[in-house]
DNA sequence: TATTTAAGATGACGTGTGTCATCCTCAATG
DNA sequence: CATTGAGGATGACACACGTCATCTTAAATA
């Protein structure tokens, strides 16, 4: 053996970090190899020992993108489902979220992105959407199990959607009404539900 | 005057409505200009006749895919809003809108696409999210104008959220329970608030 | 019909980027 | 302590793509 593993280890995490950030931000297009190792602080050599390609970095870096950001909404093992329900809606449709995708939810992040991508990245998302589904069902006060469902499945649609267009949009009142009003008709939802 | 002016609208229109078909199917990146050109019909010498770079290009194409859409949204002037709102969910969250992004909103193709872009691009982006929300707004029954919004913006949001994870996701069934558990939740939402 | 002018074709250049061959260097083993 | 083998550095290659100079050709005008 040479150098070493737990170094090579922590240089690969450090690729797969970066990468997964910058994806998030600028997408999956705007990474390029040689400058990704460089914020990595390595240079491009070392790159094809740990990966095979560059489209093989892109699956596991989106891989991690969205398997980070589960941890993020697996804390606050909170008593009371309503309010831990209604603090899963403020924190995603807010404008720190909406401001730092580098750090935000992949989901709502990468759609298009992984619609393109490799079957890793593919079925890593759909795992993570089914994880936001399961949680909110968890979390929804409602009689039919059916009908809980369709409700947990509106929601994280809305969550995602919300985001995703206040990025897009060019006016900052318009992307702060998108926001406010999607969590004020989430909440508003929620309550009735409760009774 | 050269080459009649009506010959170069028509391959101004062809090159702009190709690529803007392309970006809703593979994003923005993926539109190379030769091979663009040879889509319209022409090579790639004649590009520069039209647009003076590349951007330009996008910007326009992803304006003209935005405003296409919008043609789309504006049939169907029924005169019973009900009906008419359930007719819009009906046909954004299906399967032939998932499947064919390339002709389909490219408020939920372009997301992405349009943060990056751009001045054009996102002022176009928010033209038309503007349209959506003031267009379901009328068709909402709700006591309250303000409550009346805040449906409208949830609307939209899911609708958006939910076509753009159902074309990331790996699992066609799970891809197709978004949209059928989306337009379940928001039909009920509709029918309950009609009393 | 002769002239003009711009749309479009042809071909080339420069740059950026993924990939790979080669060399260097140090930790793990004997 | 000598050996070795792999992580990382350096440099180069091949190719793709945006851009531009130049040529060709046909529509519009006098």
């Amino acid at each position: 053996m040479a150098r070493s593993q737990a170094e090579k280890d922590a240089s690969h995490r450090r690729i797969v970090k970066a990468a997964a950030a910058q994806i998030r931000r600028d997408g999956v297009d705007a990474v390029k190899v040689a400058e990704l190792m460089r914020e990595a602080g390595l240079t491009h050599g070392g790159f094809y020992r740990h990966f095979s390609s560059r489209e093989d970095l892109i699956d596991e870096a989106i891989d991690a993108a969205l398997t980070d950001g589960s941890r993020r909404a697996d804390t606050g093992e909170s008593q009371d489902p309503g309010a831990e329900l209604a603090q899963i809606i403020d924190g995603y449709v807010s404008k720190a979220h909406r401001d730092n995708p580098q750090v935000g939810c992949a989901v709502a992040a990468l759609p298009t992105d992984v619609s393109r991508s490799g079957s890793r990245a593919r079925h890593a998302y759909s795992r993570q959407v089914r994880r936001y589904i399961d949680r909110l069902v968890g979390l929804i006060r409602q009689a039919e199990p059916d009908t809980k469902r369709d409700e947990a499945v509106l929601t994280l649609s809305a969550l995602v959607g919300a985001v995703a267009m206040s990025r897009a949009v060019d006016d900052p009142e318009l992307s702060d009404e998108i926001l406010a009003r999607t969590a004020n008709a989430l909440h508003r939802r929620a309550h009735e539900a409760a009774g």
